[in-house]
Parts: structure tokens; C-alpha cells; sequence
DNA sequence: GTGGTCTAGACCACG
DNA sequence: GTGGTCTAGACCACT
């Protein structure tokens, strides 16, 4: 597993983990029940503190993408696409709706908006 | 001048004070050169801290929509409606950017994407 | 709002806070918007750690049942007496069927099962 | 001797084995003197460390269901049911009380609870 | 070795 | 003053 930490970003690094963690299960590189590096080893390689991995781990767990035991490790939950599809479904509403609200409140048209966003929906699949 | 603070939402006070001067002052509910609320009776009137109230005019005056003077108060400056124009364009782009890119995360088709958008454009100006 | 600790208690004490508080809200102790004690308030009066206060409060927020505001504090939230009901119910019903797990393992007949719950159903309102 | 570890469920592995081992003991499935797998075997076969099958089986002949004799093996002791026996009714009471205090909390009436109750009594002896 | 819990102490943004 | 984040380091139970 393959972590990238920007300290200059202003999110924070448990949530940037958390954030790739998700990703990557989505994306089949982390499968079913394959073991993730313990806290304390993903700590010492990414150079940060312990409890900030723990703290990415607890929240993976709560939002039910890995399951811990304890004595043992954290491993990848059962799949369960829907639970990553979903969460990003919300957000893609909620960026959209608050396009749409800031376009209306400059007065931009349908033709322009869609203009604008044509700019980004250049790599999307058909 | 009406402002509406909400405590619960997570977004700092002073920012929704900014927000939504800006707002009027871009709609027209706010006139050049008209006198804007002291500081410290706009605190009082919404019950924050001046503290609080003296930030978002800072930061309205640095952005500037608004100009102080010394020993007499704030007022709205030239309306410069570009400003406004174009931070929230700069908004929007980011907002259709993130959904873009989540979109093509799950895989979400342009057709998907775009009936999605469609359930908030309905109160666009077209 | 009062909170006691048991530290001989095998549950950690940021569950414990957790439960009180819970039990609290539920039971009209504590009323919608109504400010908790700051998580370091509440960690010098248990003499507790700070970190210790915090995870109560992160997890009560999880779960609904209080709310907080960064730089002002955590409040109790809209009642949602639901939320407090059906936790409880969930926990009565495994507890119940543990229970009757149980019981039909050494062969106990439903008569002196029903008879071992009378022992306990004195308190109960009918 | 069959057992079936769960590594999701959270409760120790060591005493899952236990729990399994006085089942058997009490259903009869394990007869008195009847010889157990060994530590080495156990682990081996259920791939978890001898350290944790060791741990069951103190666990069991310090509560008199199994014995061990050194450089043999160990055996299943007399069934002495009553100690299987007496160690679930304990358990039973400590649900059942606990289910009570819970519903009681809540406000539940003994009627209602007997109902959520009559849910689960359906596999029991009469 | 692992995670679970708790501690003391730091810096930051917000009020 | 508040909470949000991060840190270093401790003890415990489980493997």
C-alpha cells in the first residue's frame, strides 16, 4: 500500500489517508481482507505520529472500509462498492448544487455554465 | 442590513458575514457609498464578539467591497461587480472540477452526470 | 450536568462519559442547545485528561447526540429521542437473545427461564 | 474436536476456543478422558500461534473442564456439569438484568418487553 | 509483534 | 477562552 502525504495541503494527513485508503480499496488495489501495514509501521514510514495513523484507521473502520483486530491488524472489509459509490455520489451533488446556486447568483446562463464545465468533462468515460 | 448567522453550520461567523455582504452589495440591496453597521452594533445586534465583526469587515476591506474611515465608519465601495463576478466564478469552476473528478472515480458516465446536474438547474436563468 | 467516573471499571472512561451524557440528553437532564462543559472544563474537573473528554465528545457528536462549534464549544442537539431509543432497543434485543442462547443450552425450560427474569422485572413500569 | 474461529467478531480468539471446548464438553460431544488436540495441532490446524491455544487450554483446566497431563496431552475432566451449568445461569441473569435496566430506561413496559422477548423464546424447550 | 486506552503538552484557527 | 490537529510516550490485553 502506497501512501502520499502533502503536509502543505491544508486537509488533514489522518484524512489524507483515509482519503487514498478509500481510493484505493475502490479501485480493487487493496482486496478483501488483504492486511494493511500496521499504524505503527505506516507511521514510521510516512515519518508522522502513531496516533495520526490510528486516528485514519479508526475512521476507515467507523465508515466500514476495514476492520480491525485487535492483537492482530486492520484488513480490508468486505467490498461493498456501494458504501464508496454513494459517499461520492453526495459529494458530486453537493459541488454541483453549489455551482449551480453561485451561477444563478451571478446571473450566468445555462449555455455558459455548461460552457465552463465542458472545460473538465474532458476526461470522463462515455 | 440583515445578516443571518448559523451557528451549527461549521463555516467560521465572520466568513458568513463576508459571504453575505457581498452578496447584497453584488445584488444591489447594498449601495455605493452607503453606510454600513458599526462594528460594534453589528456584534450586538447579531450577539458575537467584535472581535469577530472587526475581521469580516477587514476582510471585506481587503477583498475590496468595502472602505473604512478612520473615526466615522465603513462603507460600500464602488460596486466593481467584476470582483464579485469573479471570485464566484473562480467557485464554480472549482465546485464542477471536484465533481468532474469524483465523477470519473466511480465511473460515472458524462449522461449520469449530466441528469444529475439537471435536478439543480432548474432554477437557472436560461 | 455531572458525570462520574469509575476507574475500576473495565469500561474505558471516554465510554463512560459517553453513556452518561447519552442517558442525560435522553432523559431531559440536558436540553437541546444547551452548552455542554468545554471538553477542558470537564477534563480538570474529572481529572482526566483532555484527550480523554475529547473522544467522548467526538463520539457523541458521531453518533447525533451533541454538537460543536470550533472556538465556542459542544451543545446538545435536537432531541432525536429515536436515536437513544433504538440504540437501547438494539442492545435489549441482543442481550435477550444471548440470553435465551443460553438458556436453551442447558436445556432451561421457558417456565424457569420466565421465573430467573421475575427476579429482575421488579423495577419495570407496567 | 471441530472449532470454528471468527477473526471479525471481536471477541479474543483464545476465548472463542474455550467457550467452543465447554460447549462440546457439555453437549456430549467430548466424553470424559476423551484426549484433545494438541496445543501444536490445534494451532497448526486453525493457523493461529501456540501461544493462543495455550492460552485456552489454562483457561480451561484453571476452570476444571479440561486436564492436563504433562509430556501426554490433555483430556476432557469429569463432566461436572453443574460448573458449565452454573456458569451460563450466571451469565443468563447478568442479560437478563442487564436487558431490564436498559428497558427500563427507555420506559419500556413489561408487556412490550415480554413480546421483544417471546421473539427469541420460539427454540426453547418447554 | 499487534491494537486499545490514557496521558501531557504543543501549535493553529476562531471568538 | 474554545475546539482541531498533531506529537511523543506510557501501560495493557491479545497474538
Amino acid at each position: 500500500m502506497t501512501i502520499w502525504i502533502d503536509n502543505k495541503s491544508g486537509t488533514p494527513i489522518y484524512e489524507q489517508i483515509v482519503e487514498q485508503v478509500k481510493r484505493q480499496i475502490f479501485s480493487g488495489d487493496l482486496q478483501e481482507d488483504e492486511p494493511l501495514p500496521s499504524i505503527r509501521s505506516l507511521a514510521k514510514d510516512l515519518r508522522i505520529s502513531v496516533i495520526t495513523t490510528k486516528r485514519a484507521y479508526e475512521e476507515l473502520e467507523r465508515a466500514g472500509f476495514i476492520y480491525t483486530v485487535a492483537g492482530k491488524g486492520s484488513y480490508v472489509a468486505a467490498p461493498n462498492g456501494e458504501l464508496f459509490w454513494e459517499e461520492n455520489l453526495r459529494a458530486i451533488e453537493a459541488h454541483l448544487e453549489e455551482a449551480v446556486r453561485l451561477a444563478t447568483e451571478i446571473g450566468l446562463n445555462e449555455t455558459d455554465f455548461l460552457e465552463i464545465l465542458s472545460n473538465f468533462t474532458g476526461g470522463m468515460l462515455n
